[in-house]
DNA sequence: TTGGAATGTCAACAACACTGACATAAAATG
DNA sequence: CATTTTATGTCAGTGTTGTTGACATTCCAA
């Protein structure tokens, strides 16, 4: 496998391994400073990044089950469970059983639960509005078209899923 | 705060809470498949994330010194301790002792590293650049320019320095 | 030469992921 | 109705990766 002596055109001067590799290290460094501003909030309340993640999803789509948010968040149940029952004990997160099935677990977010995922998304978003504003328009079309281009088939479908622009 | 009813011109419309939650979620998804190829293989040799980071970049930049490499990685000198302890006693990293400085310690990669380190990236540019090839040249652009935007300025000093293009 | 700064190591601990085993309850199926 | 499947929760154990604290070594400068 040689990728470093690649052929090519003008046009395909973006795909050598250099221009790659620094969309690697970019996306590293990007996701640092993604996550860095709700980590420090988080961080004051004595959650972590997990917890973030629950949050938001339940915020997302309030009265999800457990399965679905297993399925979004890709991780294992007692990993997850681990993390909603200290949401749950804070008050944060309430479970009401299933109306249909009553297997299933509703999440759904306290006012406090509600309010501390406005703050963790209006410092996330500050930080993303700012890039968007600097970057502008065409590049944030880009950055999404690209960004949505890198996710697993399966993951696409559930963010499209997401979406109703 | 209330962002939901925010006026705004046409010009402004990528600047909506609405789409900025979509590229936080974007990011959240994308940074999932990003790593999942590399994690994939690392985990047949018994190795983490963190192991692909310092490799990475001592191959990137070899004979750094542990501090540099801390700096870029902002985690602890213990923690890229133990990651490091491994790598030199499986063989893929040596460690040299600086010449001017002897407190410093050089890192490369050996062969066996640098065998490792091509299957990781090969794996990750592969994921990049079906993404890249896909979005075409000017979705590629912007990405960069957003990311670059998104990153804390220390980290963006890093990431600019590492490059020679 | 002595004290502080830089560098690196060892030990212990916490967060959060994993696997495996098992329990409960409800729904679906034969 | 008996059985199986599905959804959820829990307990125990393990591994990676982050943290702090304590300490050793080396260099440089007062």
């Amino acid at each position: 496998m040689q990728h470093n002596q690649r052929p090519m055109g003008e046009a395909l001067l973006y795909l050598t391994d250099e221009q790659l590799r620094h969309g690697i290290e970019a996306m590293f460094f990007a996701y640092r400073g993604f996550t860095a501003d709700p980590d420090r909030i988080l961080d004051e309340h004595g959650y972590g990044r997990a917890h973030h993640r629950a949050i938001h999803f339940i915020n997302c789509v309030p009265g999800t089950t457990v399965n679905n948010l297993l399925n979004i968040l890709g991780v294992t149940k007692q990993s997850l469970n681990r993390v909603l029952r200290t949401l749950i004990e804070d008050g944060l997160v309430v479970v009401k059983v299933g109306k249909r099935d009553k297997r299933e677990r509703n999440l759904h977010l306290t006012e406090t639960g509600k309010a501390l995922e406005q703050k963790l998304s209006d410092a996330q978003r500050e930080r993303m509005r700012q890039a968007y504003k600097h970057a502008g328009p065409d590049a944030v079309a880009g950055f999404r078209t690209v960004l949505e281009a890198m996710m697993d088939p399966h993951m696409r479908r559930a963010y499209m899923a997401m979406r109703q622009d």
